[in-house]
DNA sequence: ATCGCAATTGCAACCAATTGCAGAAAGCGA
DNA sequence: TCGCTTTCTGCAATTGGTTGCAATTGCGAT
């Protein structure tokens, strides 16, 4: 079902090697099914090998998000996470206040990136950014900035 | 033209101190009149006052923020810059292969980001992120840039 | 103007992520 | 199967940003 076998052909395929660490990266992001931070991604190959480096995790993911294998998505706030190609596109909703990520269709979206791809002629990558705003809990009570009562 | 008086006085009014630090803080982008990274900030505070620390710079910076003074808008890749309030709401687009900012009209975007709100209660703050994508330059092949920044 | 206290700062330790380098090992050819 | 070459990994040092804490200082009270 997760196709890890797919992704170390296409890298054994393009020149590069095959290890045991960039197996276990891989089998990772693509048994989990969802998004994981690098962090995740190290904690979890460690269970099956103590002595993989993060250093080594970070460079593997990198590695895939280049080759096109993975999609890296930058949620703000310096976390990024990984996922592989199959995981389709969406867009990532974060609430600003609890952090909450929410997945969204990418099909709404898609009239207004055709009208920014007119107006300014940028074409916009939806599945590598995340949204900003405030959840449905978040937005009712919580006290927000963005408003500067003090203008003038 | 810049107000600084007016955030000096919001500060002090809501019970923060007013310090040299963030009065320096404050005047930097309130002057500059245009995104800046905290980097840019503390290089321009350091060279009114050399024994500033950066943290301190980040530190006003993020009560800025807190109090809706200034907005923080994270351009993905650890890029992080900042505006006081009073520099318009607008959207950053963000070139994810030569890294240039284009600033959009919010304008296009409401009628999506109501459809968001409706769909999934989630409510966007445009002004806190960034769109990523590739500008006109880098996505018809050639990876020179010939787009000229609009505006910031 | 001075005092006193709590907010704020500078410093240094810290943390997550990145990088240079020497040794280890994948994978090719023999 | 055995070396050889080149890539890849682990380690340790580095970078950019954050945080705990003691010293400093803004500012209201006196």
């Amino acid at each position: 079902m997760s196709h890890c076998h797919t992704f170390i052909a296409a890298l054994r395929q393009r020149g590069y090697r095959v290890t045991p660490q960039r197996e276990m990266v891989i089998e990772t992001i693509a048994h989990s099914g969802r998004h994981m931070t690098a962090e995740e991604v190290f904690e979890t190959v460690r269970a099956r090998a103590r002595a993989v480096n993060i250093a080594t995790v970070y460079r593997a993911l990198d590695l895939l998000v280049e080759e096109g294998l993975a999609s890296r998505a930058d949620l703000g706030g310096g976390r990024v996470v990984y996922a592989t190609s199959r995981h389709g596109p969406h867009v990532h909703l974060v609430c600003r206040h609890c952090g909450r990520v929410t997945d969204a269709e990418v099909t709404p979206f898609e009239p207004l990136f055709g009208r920014i791809l007119e107006q300014y002629g940028f074409s916009c990558s939806p599945q590598h950014f995340a949204i900003y705003g405030l959840c449905s809990g978040c937005d009712s009570g919580g006290p927000t900035d963005a408003r500067s009562p003090a203008g003038d």
